[in-house]
DNA sequence: TTGTAGGCGTTATCAC
DNA sequence: GTGATAACGCCTACAA
């Protein structure tokens, strides 16, 4: 249709006849304008249909407004809830998101970052996969903030969002015992993420605390479906475990399905069962699967938080790495309680 | 840092020893370089980092790629799984997703809109709520594109993805009855979008073609919660029902949970169960939940399709209605099959 | 094929 | 408080 869609500031200031400058100081927060000018433009804009351009307003302020978030497997409920939360926040702290989706590739992470940078955006934030060193570091020279969340890694630059996934999983072996469990279990994902393998060492060293030794097992991608594979080895072995620690509630929940309908184990009667990330499945009467929440409001609230501190780039403000605790949310598939 | 953390065309060209026209033309897909020149080009980017502007670009093509999602709830199984779709699809096609979240309030998705013109998007897709009528006006006068899914509306102009909604529905009448059920009931929730009413609408009217009477009952959002209360409600009937179609699998599962671990009743001997969307937790052996599947590949790509093509403001390409088929999915919740 | 010049819509700076 | 003017980084004629 017409070649020139969108009305500019040029337009509207005609209208209004005033400048410009003027316009664009009534858009503008915190800039002078009378009143009486203030409602020639407004009233002008609104008869035009017109929009401050972002992009034109970015390339002058050198600041987009946008944020990137880079994922996998976003469909996922965990995954989603963050990304929920995130959106919302930054929304809320007037930014907006983009989405980018990454898959196990390598390079994935990479080329995500660089689309980023393209569009200028103000930060990143890496919820899977880890970026190249030399990635990170290119993003940091262009200005890019970027917040790692459950990536822990000890680059310095990003700003990490982490749990105490070893301090919750101790806790989990007192649980344990005190349901009268003595063979304990832990199902893992081979994705060996260090969240992952966190929950893992926490557990097998509180339990050798205690003088218990764990069966660990691993098995595929953190999925529903591994936690069927990993049902089917650890309770057909002949000492069948009496409690298992499963590194996410999608396992869990593969994990107490096979348990019960395939080898017809009573949960939580003949075993215990807990995940990780309480997803809304978690709380379905079918599970009532006790686990650790993942605080995602506040990792979100965080890392907004975060984003919006001027001082960000100031060498004082190198608390640049945050932990947060996962509260154990007590249900039905531990005995007692 | 750093007061100007970006490289820019310029430097890039004065490293290169060319004129800064000549690297534009090497980043634009089409342009004529010399091979020479291009190398030159490529080598100097790459030692300085540089990254096309897509803001600048973006202000000059009058095309931005940025495509605003527009969404609610999307925590939620199906929402999250469609998301990862298109932004997949987006990606594939070289444009780029922002995803701006709703709430239920009026004005939700105005806003959101609003935002995309920002922004400058080329097209917004908007997978809940509906938007004012003049608010589409603003964004086609604008030269947005818009596609609504799921979101049944005979407004001319916005691109629609339906599903074949009560088709779908009545043809489960059929399978109800094989499985020798005959006291049929509806559980639906509040929210009466188009997507929802047509499924109830046809499963009342395929029933009522055979003879049958259908309980319809509605109760709150789409989600796990209200099942169980409609399952309080349908199950406390004096005559109660043997066969039940709930209108999303989040509902299907809220109500499979309440009859089986809170009326005891078993499914699927006592009672067969549907539900809709063929959610992933729909083929967890807890549920193992008879459904429709939502074409979600098949959505993303036409919408993804749609976008692309050039002629889609052309009066001859006014096939502005798409719907596709929601294929039934067999599994246990329902006899026989 | 290459370089030069002008403009996209905005904001910042500086006079007034 | 207001209006001109100069960037921001890029693309696209147009001329060489």
């Amino acid at each position: 249709m017409s070649q020139k869609p969108f009305v500019s500031a040029q337009e509207v200031a005609e209208r209004a006849g005033v400048s410009r400058s003027a316009v664009s100081r009534t858009f503008t927060p915190g800039a002078s304008v009378s009143p009486e000018t203030r409602r020639k433009v407004v009233e002008a804009a609104e008869a035009l249909g017109y929009h401050v351009n972002h992009l034109a307003r970015g390339l002058m302020r050198n600041e987009s407004g946008i944020v990137c978030l880079i994922v996998s497997e976003m469909g996922t409920p965990y995954r989603s809830t963050l990304i929920r939360a995130l959106t919302q926040q930054l929304q809320n702290a007037g930014k907006i998101a983009m989405l980018v989706n990454t898959d196990r590739s390598d390079g994935s992470v990479g080329l995500a970052l660089r689309q980023a940078i393209r569009y200028r955006a103000d930060a990143s934030i890496i919820l899977s996969g880890m970026p190249d060193k030399s990635i990170t570091q290119l993003c940091l020279k262009n200005g890019q903030r970027l917040v790692l969340i459950n990536r822990d890694d000890d680059q310095e630059g990003p700003f990490r969002i982490n749990l105490n996934d070893a301090v919750a999983a101790g806790r989990l072996v007192t649980a344990f015992l005190r349901a009268g469990c003595r063979r304990l279990a832990f199902a893992n994902s081979e994705a060996g993420t260090p969240s992952l393998m966190a929950r893992e060492h926490g557990f097998v060293a509180a339990a050798k605390a205690m003088g218990l030794e764990v069966v660990v097992e691993r098995y595929g991608p953190t999925a529903y479906e591994s936690g069927r594979v990993l049902a089917q080895r650890l309770l057909t072995l002949s000492e069948r475990p009496d409690a298992v620690f499963c590194a996410t509630d999608l396992i869990a929940c593969g994990f107490m399905d096979a348990a019960r309908h395939q080898f017809s184990v009573s949960v939580p009667d003949q075993l215990c069962v807990a995940g990780f990330d309480d997803i809304e499945q978690a709380a379905w009467s079918s599970y009532e699967l006790t686990t650790f929440a993942q605080p995602v409001e506040a990792i979100a609230r965080e890392a907004v938080r975060w984003l919006g501190r001027v001082d960000a780039q100031d060498p004082s403000a190198r608390d640049h790495s945050i932990r947060l605790d996962a509260d154990l949310v007590w249900r039905s598939s531990i005995r007692g309680g």
